[in-house]
DNA sequence: GCCGTTTTCGGCCCGACTGTTTTCAGTCG
């Protein structure tokens, strides 16, 4: 797929272009940028588009018009693009490389070439060595140190951070500052609060009338390496666990402003922001404004949608992926909450397995959570690792679970099922007499991955076909940062868990979310049902279901497609058990 | 360079912070 390396020379072409000081440039540096952004998130091989509409398919897309998608046509067509070349031969510098820098900009970067020849990362780490940069005209000893420290920290990290591991922190930070008495109240916005997958950085609001003290308390404490930036308004941290995290302190007037300004997505914020330029009103961080300048009241983020005409929606949506239309025609529909989930169907846990707790104990804590049920799904025989059980085994475990369900008595029902493996030739690894004995089955790919996608497709498409499968569980099998999804044909797996009443799990592991969130929207075209669930294999995992909620809100689903959002009775006429 | 319920021309989000400055450019979000 070449969306990416088009994406990357459109975002490079954008980094050459903002060096030209004509004023009318920034607004085209923005257009390539935008254009960056749609080509990198397209779901779909950016050659298919091309191949199947041409340049008129292109140009539907936003942010593509004639130039740009003639542009992306040349490339396709003969790998090369005049544009790019033509930039590339009068900035002959690794743009892409160096402005990953933090606080190394296009500009920056073209005056290190200019007067010290720096091309690429393996030049800029001569000069930083020879400390030549600190004599540079513009430069000083802080700007070199500070390149220093941006490259440093570029060859730490990979840049994002799984949202299981930061939302944590953010909000034992919220609720720190909430406990000092110093804040009237606190939150954690950004991508974090729209659930993404992944965040580059934190973003916390406080609602202070005492910003230095605040940013006094935020800058001490345990969980901050080093300070970055201090202002009246903004603190910049660098965390321990190796992301950036803003404090920004609010007043009263602003606060709804200011959360849905810092919530984002910025592209949202742009849409949302050229209807209120267009009703005559400025949107900020600080206020709604009216015509005159005067700030309207508005002390929460739901004013402000109301105010500018908008149905107020769930962070998760706000990715302008078309929710802002559809919230002006007051035609969005709400999708599904955490408080709707009433069980989980994709658990694991049995004694004296090392690798889960005792499914009394799991059973223990999903009634503490709240639940009304859930499937106990342990792993297959071929997954020697997961230590597999058998049908004899299976067997003899639930009579088991039959004895805790009784000793339940009402309080919770466990579903007798199993994690099936999808063997490499599409075959269940369990025999069809014990898969049909139970109440639910997620059917997993597990094994050899690496198949050409063809197999892979034709694979998961005769497990479903078999008729012994409830549910797909982690459909692509990608898991975060270090797996990808293997390759399969999507559509046609959709297809099949249609035909054959399959539901697709949305699999709430923090290296999963899998589906994701796009995967979810294009999916949710076809008639099935999804499951969202915890994949726990120990008590505290439960707990990665708001994941999974998250992700599905992201893929704007909705409560009644999801089957374990169905009260215990519905799921048992669903399931005829 | 893109786009249209203000427009096929004339707009396009905008404020905070830093460093090297003497009033601002660069970077970031």
């Amino acid at each position: 797929m070449d969306n990416k390396i088009i994406a990357d020379m459109f975002n490079e072409i954008a980094a050459m272009l903002s060096l030209d000081d004509r004023p009318n440039t920034r607004f085209e540096v923005r257009a390539y940028q935008k254009a960056a952004q749609t080509v990198g998130s397209l779901q779909e091989a950016i050659e298919d588009i091309y191949r199947r509409g041409g340049l008129p398919a292109l140009m539907e897309l936003p942010g593509i018009g004639k130039s740009i998608a003639g542009s992306i046509g040349e490339y396709i067509k003969t790998g090369r693009m005049e544009k790019y070349d033509y930039l590339k031969r009068m900035y002959p510098i690794d743009m892409k490389g160096l402005t990953s820098i933090q606080g190394l900009g296009a500009r920056k970067a073209l005056a290190l070439y200019k007067s010290l020849k720096v091309r690429d990362i393996p030049s800029l780490k001569k000069v930083l060595a020879a400390h030549k940069i600190s004599k540079l005209e513009g430069f000083g000893e802080k700007s070199e140190e500070m390149i220093q420290k941006g490259l440093d920290l570029l060859e730490r990290s990979s840049g994002r951070m799984l949202l299981g591991d930061a939302l944590p922190v953010a909000e034992e930070i919220v609720k720190k500052l909430k406990a000092s008495g110093l804040v009237d109240e606190a939150l954690v916005a950004g991508s974090a609060r729209r659930m993404r997958e992944t965040v580059g950085d934190l973003d916390i609001l406080a609602l202070s009338g005492k910003s230095e003290q605040v940013m006094g308390f935020f800058a001490a404490l345990p969980e901050v390496e080093e300070r970055i930036a201090e202002g009246p308004t903004r603190t910049a941290v660098r965390l321990k666990i190796g992301l950036n995290c803003d404090l920004r302190v609010i007043p009263t007037e602003s606060f709804g402003a200011a959360v849905q300004y810092f919530t984002g997505s910025k592209d949202h914020n742009v849409q949302v922001r050229t209807i209120s330029v267009r009703k005559g009103y400025k949107l900020n961080e600080y206020g709604l404004f009216d015509r005159k300048g005067k700030i309207m009241p508005t002390k929460t983020e739901e004013e402000i949608y109301a105010k500018l005409g908008l149905q107020w929606m769930p962070p998760e949506m706000r990715e302008a992926r078309g929710e802002v239309q559809l919230a002006q025609k007051n035609a969005l529909k709400m999708p599904v909450e955490v408080g709707d989930i009433r069980g989980d169907m994709h658990t694991h846990g049995r004694d004296k397995d090392p690798n889960t707790d005792p499914l009394d104990v799991m059973a223990g804590e999903a009634i503490r959570l709240g639940l009304r049920y859930f499937a106990s799904t342990n792993h297959t025989k071929s997954l020697k690792v997961e230590n597999g059980m058998n049908e004899r085994q299976f067997e003899s475990f639930f009579r088991q679970v039959d004895a805790l369900n009784k000793r339940l008595d009402g309080r919770m029902r466990i579903l007798k099922g199993a994690e099936c493996d999808i063997l490499k030739d599409g075959s269940l690894d369990l025999d069809a007499k014990s898969l049909k004995s139970m109440d639910w089955v997620v059917g997993s790919v597990h094994s050899a991955f690496n198949q050409s996608e063809q197999e892979m497709t034709k694979r998961v498409v005769k497990a479903l076909d078999s008729g012994l499968v409830d549910v797909l569980g982690h459909p692509t099998g990608r898991e975060m940062p270090a797996r990808d999804a293997y390759r399969i044909d999507l559509e046609k797996v959709y297809e099949a868990a249609e035909r054959n009443r399959v539901a697709l799990e949305i699999n709430a592991q923090p290296k999963r979310l899998d589906l994701n969130d796009t995967n979810i929207m294009n999916a949710s075209k076809y008639k099935v049902k999804f499951a969202i669930d915890s994949d726990a294999h120990r008590t505290p995992q439960f707990s990665y279901m708001r994941y999974g909620v998250g992700t599905a809100r992201r893929g704007w689903l909705t409560k009644d497609r999801i089957v374990n959002a169905m009260s215990l009775k519905e799921l048992e006429k669903y399931l005829g058990v």
